[in-house]
DNA sequence: AATGTGACATACC
DNA sequence: TGGTATGCCACAT
């Protein structure tokens, strides 16, 4: 809320919110932060999350599809995929199973 | 200061 | 039904 801080800073915590076992897209995030016209930056945000001290769970993020397009930028292409299983969360081809199902929507959940 | 870039989203052809 | 185009906004150089 206080917009003098990064907006990375924002993204990873509703990133760190996100329940186990439950995935959200890009454009919630960003709308859930009012800029759902940023949801460019949220990614990019998670780019920055290796910077973060704190461990951000990039991999429950995907797109609006369901599709881990951020898989290539884990330390292992597979690290992503393999996180989401390990979490109760099925991926078949790069595809999130049921994403409609396991979507964590911030402005409804956490509202 | 200006230009480039991107882990998206939507619209249009 | 799928590729192309554009918007969008914060960060990097």
């Amino acid at each position: 809320m206080d917009s003098k801080k990064d907006f990375f800073q924002d993204v990873f915590e509703v990133v760190r919110l996100i329940p186990k076992g439950r995935v959200t897209s890009y454009g919630a995030i960003a709308k859930y932060l009012g800029a759902a016209k940023s949801s460019r930056v949220v990614g990019y945000a998670m780019n920055a999350s290796h910077s973060e001290k704190k461990y951000v769970p990039a991999h429950r993020v995907v797109n609006r599809n369901g599709m881990l397009s951020g898989k290539h930028h884990f330390q292992s292409p597979t690290a992503m995929q393999e996180a989401l299983e390990k979490e109760g969360i099925n991926v078949k081809n790069d595809v999130v199973v049921d994403f409609k199902k396991l979507f964590w929507d911030p402005s409804k959940e956490l509202l």
